[in-house]
RNA sequence: GGCCUCAUCGUCUAACGGUUAGGACGCCAGGUUUUCAUCCUGGCAAUAGGGGUUCGAUUCCCCUUGAGGCUACCA
């Protein structure tokens, strides 16, 4: 059997798509499970839509997501491009020279012609079509022109362009491999333009011209190109090639059901990752966006999708881009991951909120001017790793932690039915037992064991000690548990806020 | 308009002729908890409509409806 090789083939407009981020996995996972070749290869084909700096972009997200691919464009350290592999340029720009020799040869055996009609005409064409209720297509004008008329337009420096000559009689049909037969008539089919009055081919040669020199064997890409799949067969057929196998995936939606777009939200990978989603939620969660496993299994690493992935359980039917899930999914890999690395993920978004920055190896907490290290950060961000649900949560969820003065009503510190007098003397009753502690035995269970005690001993309610402590040390409603925020706090902040608290009432 | 495609809870999906139509997210209720979150238990919620075929249709066929894609010297 034949090598499998599959290519993800973006154009340089930007930003990456999100997608595309799921066309480029389902590209990935469906070579890596067949052991094939994955590859890169940038269709640059469109001048004016070319955006400065986006090969290197699209090849750095790829990388920091994982998708490793052998072949294509690359970025070195120096963030210059470089390309490597054994099938020429993978930059469709690089390649013209390429595509130049096999439009030649199509125009010697008659596939294809050169079309001298202007703009202009063409759009008056369509006009006309479309006012008696016809499918706009090229009239054919140019199809039978002689040799020496061509000659003599040539020699005037006429702008042409160069059209397939689509064989209206008959059919062209396909099994798709995820739609499967697809079959539609060649009189539907229009004269392709193939190569542009700039000497650029369009995506229609260039992809086939590469794909069969690159050896693709399955050509994977959305579903936007399902209708454009004859034209291509057609010119396999004309350059006499074996043709691929061909495999679309479906659209990811927008929630009225329109294609996914920039009008109804974020689309690109990097407004996602900005917003603190984590790449392994995110390539979860597109996976799952069209395909299933056939059981009931949801989270999945990269190495577990490898292996389980096949195209037989990729749906057909459009998915729309929903992120309450992936909000859940984030939460389920943050909750699973070390506090070490979570921590160092954090970092820049404590430093964004200016809660704290970087002082040489440490850090400076900005409200107090205090230096604390790595290790302290990591008990600051453990105590919210059950509850983070996006990275980009956390400033404002451990802001209390970093600040000198908590800012909260002192109705706040009153539990349910108590007064201000018993939550008053039982902040006093706290104050007073974690007086005499040492600063060593200020650590969670100890507390705890202590502050039971004192429930009991006083015949109180667990609520009335421990809900004015904590919002004492907070300042908020919702948080982390008293003992545990005492713990990373120590005992002379806790003892202030305590006594700030008793002020406050 | 023409061509192509699709159609199961609000969302992502399972059930490749026989199930009380299953799971997950979200939502609601309860439990655990000082609070929030986590965790556990339970609940609400779907086969677009109409014809066939069949002993039996979510499943196969046809029509209708709805939705989307394509219809460029863009990809």
């Amino acid at each position: 059997m034949k090598k499998i090789r599959v290519r993800f083939a973006p154009s340089p407009t930007g930003y990456l798509h999100v997608g595309s981020l799921r066309t480029v996995l389902y590209d990935y996972l469906f070579a890596k499970h067949n052991g094939g070749d994955f590859i890169l290869r940038i269709e640059d084909t469109d001048k004016a839509r070319y955006v400065e700096g986006s090969i290197e972009n699209l090849v750095k997200i790829l990388d920091f997501m994982g998708l490793e691919y052998s072949e294509g464009v690359f970025v070195d350290k120096d963030n210059k491009t470089f390309q490597k592999g054994d099938f020429g340029p993978y930059i469709q720009s690089e390649r013209l020279d390429i595509y130049k020799k096999y439009i030649d040869e199509l125009i010697k055996n008659d596939y294809a012609y050169y079309c001298f009609c202007s703009q202009e005409r063409l759009g008056e064409m369509r006009k006309n079509q479309q006012l008696q209720k016809l499918a706009p297509m090229y009239d054919g004008k140019c199809r039978g022109l002689g040799k020496d008329e061509i000659q003599k337009l040539l020699d005037e420096k006429t702008p042409y362009v160069i059209r397939l000559k689509v064989s209206k009689e008959g059919f062209t049909e396909f099994d798709d491999l995820i739609y499967g037969k697809i079959k539609i008539e060649n009189k539907t089919i229009d004269d392709q333009v193939l190569m542009k009055s700039d000497g650029f081919p369009t995506y229609h040669l260039a992809s086939v011209v590469d794909d069969h020199l690159m050896e693709i064997s399955h050509v994977t890409r959305a579903e936007e190109w399902l209708p454009s799949t004859p034209k291509h067969i057609l010119l396999y057929k004309a350059f006499g090639w074996e043709i691929p196998q061909f495999a679309h995936f479906t659209l990811l939606l927008n929630p009225d059901k329109s294609k996914l777009s920039k009008r109804q939200g974020d689309v690109a990978v990097e407004d996602y990752l900005n917003k603190g989603y984590l790449k392994e939620a995110l390539l979860n969660f597109v996976l799952l966006l069209g395909w299933n496993p056939k059981t009931e299994e949801e989270i999945f690493s990269l190495a577990e999708m490898i292996e389980r992935f096949d195209l037989s359980g990729v749906n057909k039917t459009g998915a729309i881009f929903n992120t309450e899930k992936l909000d859940w999914l984030n939460g389920m890999y943050i909750r699973k991951m070390d506090v070490s690395e979570l921590t160092k993920l954090c970092v820049p978004y404590l430093i964004e909120a200016n809660l704290i920055e970087e002082k040489d190896t440490r850090y400076k907490i900005q409200d107090t001017n205090e230096l604390i290290d790595f290790e302290y950060l990591k008990r600051v961000i453990a105590l919210e790793q059950e509850r983070m649900k996006k990275l980009s949560e956390i400033g404002e969820s451990v802001k209390f932690i970093f600040s000198d003065k908590l800012d909260y009503e002192k109705e706040l510190l009153i539990w349910k039915k108590m007064t201000a007098e018993d939550a008053k003397n039982n902040l006093q009753l706290i104050f007073d037992e974690l007086s005499s502690f040492e600063e060593n035995d200020f650590q969670s269970e100890k507390l705890q064991e202590v502050l039971n005690n004192l429930v009991e001993k006083n015949s109180l309610k667990r609520g009335e000690v421990l809900w004015p402590l904590r919002v004492a040390l907070t300042g908020l409603k919702g948080s982390p548990g008293p003992f545990e925020v005492a713990e990373v706090l120590g005992k002379e902040k806790v003892l202030r806020r305590i006594k700030e608290g008793i002020v406050k009432i």
